[in-house]
RNA sequence: GGUCCCAUCGUCUAGAGGCCUAGGACGUGGCCCUCUCAAGGCUAAAACACGGGUUCGAUUCCCGUUGGGACCGCCA
């Protein structure tokens, strides 16, 4: 560990980590491993109401398919509560934080006036020298915030940022039920766990004078920022839930591999000269924050979409064969349970996969290798299966049941053949016989379909073909 | 409303004062290859938000305007 760099992913479980989510904890990572520090999993879940263990599971299931390993964890904040008040008592003790009574029905009055009246909307302070307990009434902790001078952020990525103490408000640490809150845990936790950088979205730079102060109040070393530019959807709005998929599972099921999504995420807001495609080795290697951006950036689908594809390209057929199963099952292309030779199998998916931009139109093109019948598309069947082609289609139905060879250059051969006597093209030939094996126009090379599909379905799809076309009514 | 952040093709971005006739990638159009579709190759259209400075010279530095975003919770 050259300098002893550490950094942590924290999120909060009230959702399935998403694409916004995946990012930063994939600068972290990044940042750890370019460095070789520490990364660590933090789950905050203080707030009780809202965090399940369900979204944990989640989370760590994203991250893991994402193969965003960490080092230490995951720790749970729900774990750590005699921690936190502890440092909550010891503010209070030295008189860097006070009780407050107020109702968060008050409080929420008085926002409102402010708001109405223009005014800044925060905490009036006016518990700050409160000397008795109001009785009957919880109170919650507030922290008592400097108001007068400036807090500076130096962020690695926006540089040094300027807040005027007199806009911080006395938040609260401590909610009045004695679970601690957030801007109290996050400094707790990041000096607790070593923390030297923080790496997170740029929502939370405006918190970020808050923490320093506590960070202060405590006595701790305030550590290194990096606040990464949103991801916006094609709005230009924060990225949610109605700009469509957004759960890094979504795409897993949508038949997206992890390297391409890392890929996508990476490339937002951060850059390596003109290289678009990179290696994890790469990406570690290359990692800096200077190279990243400090504009939000826009979520682009078809970019993923195109590095999908091209990752797919890059995948061996054996690997694709095996990710491929449960898109196969799931498109109903195969049974539960149905034997399907692996290496038959990876064959027929090195015919496809520059075709295919994800493993669900990969599962969806592989139907008419592996089911028994094929339908043939309407349009299709119309230009290709007619008289015109019905005579081209039984001399090759009657070639090919003399052969037991069927290799794609044993079968050129016999195109070769009856294109010279008929004098046709390839295509004249190729497509009728595409259609009646696949049932649409549009497939891998036609010898190796063929090589693929393998001589006994081979016959018996031409056969339903030439009998589907009938004997001439003229 | 206040505070903070941001601003190069439709989108992701390169660019760290002259290398810019602004480069690459996705997408879009055309051509080539070709048994279809892809993949691949070539090619075209497409951007420095605006206005002031600073400078011999600004996409690049400064200020302002405009526009966008984030945050202002007993959420994180």
């Amino acid at each position: 560990m050259s300098d002893n760099i550490r950094v942590r992913f924290a999120p909060s479980p009230t959702g399935f980590l998403h694409i916004g989510g995946a990012r930063t904890a994939l600068f972290n990572w990044l940042y750890a491993r370019h460095s070789d520090g520490a990364f660590i999993l933090r789950i905050e879940d203080t707030d009780r109401t809202r965090s399940t263990d369900e979204y944990i599971e989640a989370i760590i299931e994203g991250m893991e398919w994402l193969g965003l390993d960490w080092d230490e964890g995951p720790f749970r904040q729900t774990d750590r509560f005699d921690l936190y008040r502890s440092y909550v008592e010891k503010l209070v003790r030295e008189g860097k934080a006070y009780y407050c009574y107020c109702s968060p029905e008050e409080l929420e009055d008085r926002r409102r006036e402010a708001i109405a009246g223009g005014r800044l909307p925060k905490y009036d302070g006016r518990c700050r020298g409160l000397k008795e307990p109001v009785p009957g009434v919880s109170p919650v902790v507030r922290f008592l915030m400097p108001q007068a001078g400036q807090t500076v952020v130096d962020d690695l990525i926006k540089g040094k940022v300027v807040f005027e103490n007199a806009q911080l408000d006395d938040l609260i640490i401590m909610r009045s039920d004695g679970t601690p809150t957030y801007n109290l845990t996050v400094v707790v936790d990041d000096v607790d766990m070593g923390i030297t950088h923080v790496i997170r979205g740029d929502d939370h730079l405006n918190n970020t004078p808050k923490q320093v102060q506590i960070y202060r109040a405590l006595g701790y070393k305030v550590p290194g920022f990096a606040h990464l530019p949103m991801i916006l959807g094609a709005d230009k709005a924060r990225l949610s839930k109605r700009h469509g998929a957004t759960s890094v599972t979504a795409y897993r099921e949508m038949g997206y591999l992890p390297e391409a999504l890392i890929n996508y995420l990476v490339r937002l807001g951060w850059s390596y000269g003109d290289q678009e495609i990179f290696s994890r080795e790469e990406l570690i290697k290359y990692f800096s924050f200077e190279n990243v951006g400090r504009a939000a950036a826009v979520f682009n689908p078809e970019k993923l979409l195109w590095l999908n594809g091209q990752y797919i390209m890059r995948r061996s057929p054996e690997e694709l064969a095996d990710l491929v199963m449960p898109f196969l099952v799931r498109e109903k292309v195969a049974g539960e349970g149905q034997e399907i030779d692996r290496v038959w199998l990876s064959k027929a998916v090195a015919t496809l996969q520059e075709r295919s931009r994800t493993l669900v139109e990969l599962a969806q093109s592989l139907r008419y290798y592996i089911s028994e019948e094929v339908a043939y598309e309407e349009k299709a069947g119309v230009k290709f299966l007619n008289q015109k082609s019905l005579p081209l289609l039984s001399e090759l139905r009657e070639e090919l049941g003399k052969m037991t060879d069927f290799s794609a250059a044993e079968l050129e051969k016999v195109f070769t053949g009856i294109m010279e006597r008929r004098q046709i093209k390839l295509g004249a030939l190729a497509q009728p016989v595409r259609v009646a094996l696949t049932g649409g126009t549009v497939s891998p090379g036609i010898f190796e379909v063929i090589e693929i599909m393998g001589r006994e379905k081979t016959l018996k799809r031409l056969d339903k073909a030439i009998q589907s076309i009938g004997p001439d009514a003229a």
